[in-house]
DNA sequence: TTTTTGTCTTTTATCCACAATAGACAGTTT
DNA sequence: AAACTGTCTATTGTGGATAAAAGACAAAAA
């Protein structure tokens, strides 16, 4: 095949979730805009839910015939675009699997394990480099460098100069600047949270991103904001495989969040800077633990 | 046809000037060892050195027949790679043909224009934007971002981040670190060029290059080199482009060197600092000025 | 006039095929 | 024994084909 219409399905997904809140969908062009997709994929969906009976469909009139059922939506692992499920092999194979750094990297052996065609995988590999953990031997193979203390020694480096300057370019911004509006809700999240640790401490990973990612925005400079790119990719699977007293790491992480949240709202240089320095100490000693 | 023999081609006419100094050759794994490429390479650049009556070749014996002439070379056009042929052209398009940011960029179209396939294309952009110029839209074209004037200041931020802090490790290096004595070299021909400078301006543009990447690497820091590639290839379009009172700027940028390279000997951290920012500056300014 | 729909064209994402290149291994030479 | 060559296999780089998805434009409806 040559293209998975993974993008259809998924926004068919979508839209029967849409068609569950109401007696009939709204136009064309409105559809694809609220589920970001173009009216040919809107009209293939439509279609789809004609021949399940979902609904008829005569030009602007659609009208919902019945609820969706659960076998009406198309299962969630035909939904995942080809390039997650390579990220997600490949993450798999180097963070789980004894890679050893300097192993090699070979494109067709990995099409052929996840079953997908090489060109795929190739731009993959391509874009992950960027991340640093792979190298590529032009007309060869590539080599692993591997997910070490060396590796977590940089990342963290530049990640901490580039945040402590985003935090300072923060806390100058103007006080209508919408970042502050997204700080608040933040910052309240983290009160949820925390109020409720034992249960919730899992989403910490994600407000973790949030949070960081607004303080990267601030620094308006795509090379800043791009690489938390990598921190995010890095802690994300990293979260995944190591979950040692996860819950502790959380909710002390959560308090210094806070703590830092304050000094951004203090506007106070000094301030910000030792708040986030203490927080980034923290983040860096947990990373470098996991490793080894 | 599938893949281009450049690889072939490119050493088989370092090969030709090999056999110029000698009168035979070495051992195929020695001939691979010293081109950069495999025993099968090594070995159709001899049977094609055969047929041309360059040399005979049985087994061990590999006696030169003749000087080569230049018409035994090939051409230097079908010596580069694809992926160089693809990048010089993409960055004549966007730099030199007005192209505006916000413009679109469409595979297909650019394949044709270069004459190539598509699937090159596509890497080659996929490679690219990790430099901040382009930006894809999942299942749609790739916009152009365009080397503008935020562009420059964005990515001149982070130079001066990552270059600050490449200096003071530098000034920290060991004194029996070979990074000195690359240094030294470089440092002499500073003196060369400025001796000459009329005749040979031109050649700063490498030197440069070759010195921040010198300062940079002493970070020992994937991401502060890798970064470098950027700088590298924003500089060397940029100056192909803008040649406009070379000659001045580069003399001015040769002393500036040189104060920064005693800076880094004195081993005095605010010495080091002031050097590397007053360079910095300036080449700041000269990125500027040539944008509009 | 503005938005929507029907229809059609173009482009992207992906697989596959094949030449170029790398690399493995056994036998041969030094 | 160590290095080299002959031969063979495996992998990479690249063009081409095709379904999915985007998007252009005119006709139709509000």
């Amino acid at each position: 095949m040559a293209k998975q219409n993974t993008v259809f399905k998924d926004a068919f997904n979508r839209c029967l979730k849409l068609l569950a809140e109401t007696s009939s969908l709204p136009s064309e062009p409105e559809l694809g805009a609220t589920l970001g997709v173009s009216r040919t994929t809107i009209r293939a969906i439509l279609t789809r839910m004609e021949e399940l009976q979902l609904l008829t469909w005569d030009k602007r009139a659609k009208v919902v015939l019945r609820q969706p059922k659960p076998e009406d939506y198309y299962p969630a692992e035909e939904t995942d675009s080809l390039s997650d499920i390579i990220e997600r092999s490949f993450m798999r194979r180097i963070l789980a699997g004894g890679a050893e750094p300097g192993m090699q990297i070979n494109e067709l052996e990995l099409a052929r394990d996840i079953g997908t065609g090489t060109t795929s995988v190739r731009e993959f590999l391509i874009r992950f480099s960027r991340f640093g953990l792979i190298e590529k031997r032009p007309n060869s193979h590539w080599i692993l460098k591997g997910f070490t203390r060396e590796f977590a020694l940089e990342l963290t480096e530049v990640r901490e100069m580039f945040e402590l300057r985003s935090a300072a370019s923060f806390a100058a911004l103007a006080p209508e600047h919408p970042a502050w509006a997204d700080l608040d809700r933040i910052e309240a999240l983290h009160h949820e949270i925390l109020g409720d640790i034992d249960n919730r401490y899992k989403e910490f990973s994600e407000l973790d991103e949030r949070f960081h990612l607004l303080v990267h925005t601030s620094s308006s400079n795509r090379f800043i904001v791009d690489f938390y790119d990598i921190i995010t990719i890095v802690f994300h699977y990293h979260y995944q495989w190591n979950k040692t007293n996860a819950r502790e790491r959380n909710a002390r992480a959560l308090e210094e969040h806070l703590d830092y949240i304050a000094a951004l709202r203090s506007r106070d240089p000094a301030r910000v800077e030792a708040a986030c320095r203490r927080h980034l100490k923290s983040a860096r000693e947990t990373l470098l633990q996991s490793i080894q």
